[in-house]
DNA sequence: TTGAATGCAAAAAATTTGCATATTG
DNA sequence: CAATATGCAAATTTTTTGCATTCAA
């Protein structure tokens, strides 16, 4: 991956301290809500990050497609590292069951938006939402 | 699909107007937010129900699964009937362009999620993030 | 009846925005 | 320097809760 500096410039946006810790924290935490990486920031040893820019350094870093997010409980958007290791979500809309399988179950569908789109689906982290067995069951 | 009241009931759950008039709506609409479904039930010639009404009768039906819903834009869930003849949203992280595919393109994953699973996956409004053609070049 | 559901209004969250000030390029 | 980013606090927006009242089973 490249310079993280590099890549903000390309967009006429700056490098600052914050990005990078923000980044940062993304990267360590695996997973994480907006709070919770204003947590980790503010705990890393340099001075706490006003909530507005934990906001707009998201922003800006999913720009430039460095990270991600999923909405695995519906409230509470959830940032990762796009490069990041991962797995998709299976969330159930009954119970709440969260499920998780690695990305390769979803290989077919990325080809086909790139096939068709030219669209790099970011599927790492995904969630999927339905209903488990035990759910499915008792619903029918 | 059987009788709204009788799947409520096996919920221990109770059948009121207001939960008629909000599946009613969602069908009818197609695609909501929890206040665009307010407005079309109060549209509908009978009295308003209260936001909170509406929260609550969105989560109820969520529970039987009968609706669903997704996070198009991030911030606004949009909610829809489960069996709703649809499409898959594929959304841009760079520039927020929205497409839409048919279904089938996922119809893979599907599969191995009832096979490895016997979870029964509502892809249909699902929405897929990523970066376009466009923005996938102006960030490599 | 009896417990579940509703309506309201108040309380919480979760974001966003305006602006003066500080920084980067 | 000029333009972008930050910090704060205030303003929004979106959801959730407490409770008295109403209604379905």
């Amino acid at each position: 991956m490249s310079d993280l500096g590099a890549r903000l410039r390309a967009r006429g946006k700056r490098l600052t301290s914050q990005r990078e810790r923000v980044l940062a924290a993304v990267g360590h935490l695996g997973h994480g809500t907006p709070e919770e990486i204003a947590e980790a920031v503010a705990a890393d040893g340099g001075a706490a990050v006003s909530a507005s820019t934990v906001y707009r350094a998201l922003e800006a870093l999913s720009e430039l497609g460095l990270v991600g997010h999923t909405h695995v409980d519906h409230r509470a958007p959830s940032y990762h590292l796009a490069e990041h290791a991962t797995h998709l979500h299976v969330v159930c809309r009954g119970c709440g069951w969260v499920g998780e399988l690695p990305l390769e179950v979803a290989d077919e569908l990325v080809a086909r938006l790139d096939d068709r789109l030219g669209f790099a689906a970011d599927v790492s982290h995904a969630a999927v939402h339905g209903l488990c067995r035990t759910c499915r069951e008792a619903t029918s």
